[in-house]
DNA sequence: CCAAACTGGTTTCATTTGTAACCATCTAAA
DNA sequence: TTTAGATGGTTACAAATGAAACCAGTTTGG
């Protein structure tokens, strides 16, 4: 019986992260060379400009990110005066998360330049394949348990 | 003139992330738990399984991972026995690196679970959903400047 | 021939990340 | 009540990562 090979280029899961990747580092380049944001820096900020004040779970749960990146991601717009903090009335253990001025302003800095990243990179493709693109991603999301598109330790 | 939101769970490079990391995750209990390896690592057992003999640099390009990556992920399946290095006869700077027998081992114990994953990740599409994600992927892999899905320092 | 530039690959260092332990608060059940 | 467990969030520690410096060796142009 022949030895089975796997095609690593043609395998889902790689092509996907690889391509994830590559996307992913090119569009960096906005939020990380403009001002200095990790990833995780970034999703916070643009979670809280869309949604105006969440919690940290809550920010967690919609932008798919550990509590750990969070909390470290929280701190440091903190830090920058991007975001304040306000207790809850009723729990004490949880905190509202705002953007300030300051921080609303660097969102609706960067907002147009991430559609024009995502309109360019979806220009190149032709109709067809602009909805390929749209409707396998979509395919595959809802395929995959709900769960694992959280972050794991977040519903568990 | 109204505040531009960006909606985080419609943005492409957020959906590819996501996805890939969900997925990616979900894949690396096939390697992590198994035998406690890195994702270099299984990519780089994948590579040479696939072509056997390959050098670092090759790799590297076969596998879109960073040299410093690839560097590693050698010195950890040399360190297994996986794999041995033969030095080229031209040029000594040049290693080959081939699977050992164990390597090759471990590689064909895992190529079926790695095709079996992949089925059941597509099973759960309809047919015109898993073409949709085969040419949606096809069709952003090639509107990205190719450079991008090699490794930004390999290729300068 | 020889120096400059280049290439394959490794190493160092600072940053980022994940896991697990942790603190504080809250909830529920006895 | 009291106490065992959940929950929101932070922290400590180890491992993974990326950038840049580095060390051979090789090629190129004068």
């Amino acid at each position: 019986m022949e030895p089975e090979i796997l095609e690593l280029e043609n395998f889902l899961p790689y092509r996907l992260y690889r391509l994830a990747d590559a996307v992913s580092r090119e569009f960096s380049g906005i939020y990380k060379d403009r001002h200095g944001l990790t990833r995780p820096e970034w999703r916070t900020l643009a979670g809280l400009g869309q949604h105006g004040t969440m919690t940290a779970t809550a920010l967690g749960e919609q932008s798919a990110m550990h509590k750990t990146k969070v909390s470290r991601a929280v701190a440091e717009l903190e830090r920058r005066r991007w975001l304040i903090r306000t207790a809850d009335e009723k729990d004490r253990r949880i905190e509202h998360l705002t953007l300030t001025a300051a921080g609303h302003a660097a969102y609706r800095e960067m907002v147009p330049l991430a559609k024009a990243f995502e309109r360019e990179l979806l220009a190149r493709l032709s109709a067809d394949e602009h909805a390929a693109v749209t409707s396998g991603l979509a395919a595959l999301e809802t395929s995959l348990p709900q769960a694992r598109l959280r972050v794991k330790s977040q519903t568990l």
